[in-house]
DNA sequence: ACTTATAATATTGTCAGACCAATTTTGTTG
DNA sequence: CAACAAAATTGGTCTGACAATATTATAAGT
C-alpha cells in the first residue's frame, strides 16, 4: 500500500513491532534489552535505539532509564498528543468541533436506545444530583456535567464508540469556552439531564435527542455571539 | 498536567515543537538541519536526531535522506498508524465499529440538512450514476459506494467532523468483511443513495436517516450471522 | 530468618567521531 | 543556456566511551 522507504530504522521498527504481536507480549510486560535487541536485529544500537524510540512516541512502549522497556497500556495517549499538537499550531474551528460533538452526542442517545438491554440510570440520576448539589453549593459544576456526559458514553456498552467520544472530548476540552451560566441556565441543564433520562426510559428517541440538542443551545449561542463581536 | 521525566530528547523535542509553532512555520517548508539544531540546542547529533525521530513518527514533519527536514502535511496519518497498530494488536469489535461508523454516517445527514446552504447535489448523484454502472457492467462497486459516502461526508462543510469521519472509516477498512451482495442487493443500495439524495434534497432528516440505517442493515445483518455460526 | 544498608551489575542516556548514502549545489564544458 | 561532472551538504549507520539511573546481589545487624 504505503511505499516505504527502507531504512533500518523502519525495518528494526516493524520487526520489533511484529515481534510484540507473533509473540503476544502484553501490555506492561518486560521487553528485551537495547543490547538484546541488538543480538537479535543484527544492528547498532543507534538503529535500535531509534526505533525504540519511534515505536515509544506512539504509545506502543515505554523506555524507562535504567530499568528496561515495558510494553505500553493500549491507551490512545499518543492520539491525544498528536491532535492537542495539531490544534495548537493549526487550531480548529470551534463551531466545527461542537458540531462533532453534538453528533457524538446524540448518537450516544441512539445507541443507548437501540440496545434492548436497559442501562443503569439510577448511577446516571446520581451524577445528576451531585451536579444539582454542585450548581446549589456553587461546587465543581463542570465536573459532574462531564461526569453525567461520560457515564451515557459508557452506557453504550460499545467500547471503540467510547474511546472514539473520549478523543474526541479530549480535542475539544483544549478550547477553552468560558461559557459564564447563571444558576438558573445550570438549573434548566439539570433539568435537561433529567428529561434525556426520562426519554431514555421510556425508549424515546425523538425526544431524547430534541433534548440534547436544546442543551447544546447555549454554547452555539455563545459562539455565535462570539463570531459576530468580531 | 503530565509529570514529563526531563531528558535531554524531551527538552529538545519540545523546543522544536515550540520553535515551530512561534516562528509559525508552514507545512511543507525546510526546516533547520540536523546540525543547526546541534548548534541552536547545544547537545549532541544523537540527542537532536531522537528528537527528530519522535517529531516525525507522530506527523509534525518529515526526514528526508540527504535533503534535509521539511515540516509535514497537518494529515492525521499518524493516527491511522497507531490505530492500525491498536488493530493488529488488540482487535476491535466489528459490530461496535460498524454501529460507531453508522453514527457518523447518521451524523452526516444531520449536518447536511442542518446547514442552511444548500450542497452539490448533482455531483453525488454522477458519483451514484457510476455506481450504478459499476454493479451493471460488473465494475469497481466499492470504490463507488465509498466515494459516495465521502462526498456526503465532505459536503457537511465541517472539516472536523469530516476527519474524524476519516480516521474512523480507515479504522473501519481495517477490517476485511466479505459482504457478497447479490446484484438486486446492489441495486437496491443504488436506490437508496437515490432515495437519500431526494430526502436530503427536502431537509428531510428523518427519512434520510431512515433510508440509512436501512443501509446498514445487510451489513449488521451479515454480522449477526457471523456471530451466530461462531 | 528477616530487614536494611551498601556495593556490584545491568540498562538506558548522552557524547564524540568516523564513514557511508542520498541529495543538493556548484562548477565546468559543450 | 543546457548537460554533465564534481564537490559540498545533509541525513543514515556504526563504534566506543562514559554518565545517570534502576535493579540485583551482598553483607551487616537485629
Amino acid at each position: 500500500m504505503t511505499i516505504e522507504k527502507t531504512s533500518l530504522v523502519n525495518i528494526a521498527t516493524e520487526r520489533i513491532k511484529q515481534y510484540i504481536q507473533e509473540n503476544n507480549i502484553k501490555p506492561n510486560d518486560k521487553f528485551l534489552t537495547e543490547k538484546e535487541l541488538t543480538d537479535r536485529l543484527q544492528v547498532s544500537r543507534t538503529v535500535v535505539r531509534e526505533a525504540l524510540i519511534t515505536l515509544q512516541s506512539v504509545g506502543i512502549l515505554t523506555i524507562k532509564t535504567g530499568g528496561g522497556i515495558y510494553i505500553e497500556n493500549p491507551n490512545l495517549n499518543s492520539i491525544k498528543t498528536i491532535l492537542k499538537h495539531h490544534y495548537d499550531t493549526y487550531g480548529v474551528k470551534i463551531k466545527e468541533l461542537i458540531e462533532t460533538r453534538k453528533i457524538i452526542e446524540l448518537g450516544t442517545l441512539r445507541l443507548i436506545i437501540e440496545k434492548e438491554k436497559k442501562i443503569d440510570l439510577t448511577y446516571l440520576r446520581q451524577i445528576n444530583k451531585d451536579y444539582y448539589n454542585a450548581i446549589i453549593n456553587k461546587g465543581d459544576i463542570k465536573k459532574y456535567d462531564q461526569a453525567f456526559h461520560r457515564q451515557l458514553m459508557k452506557e453504550t456498552a460499545n467500547d471503540t464508540f467510547y474511546t472514539f467520544g473520549e478523543i474526541i472530548k479530549e480535542y475539544f476540552s483544549l478550547v477553552k469556552i468560558d461559557l459564564v451560566q447563571q444558576e438558573d441556565e445550570l438549573l434548566q441543564s439539570y433539568q435537561e439531564h433529567e428529561t434525556m433520562l426520562e426519554a431514555i426510559e421510556t425508549n424515546d428517541l425523538t425526544t431524547a435527542q430534541q433534548i440534547m440538542t436544546v442543551h447544546f443551545e447555549p454554547i452555539f449561542t455563545f459562539i455565535f455571539q462570539m463570531e459576530e463581536t468580531v
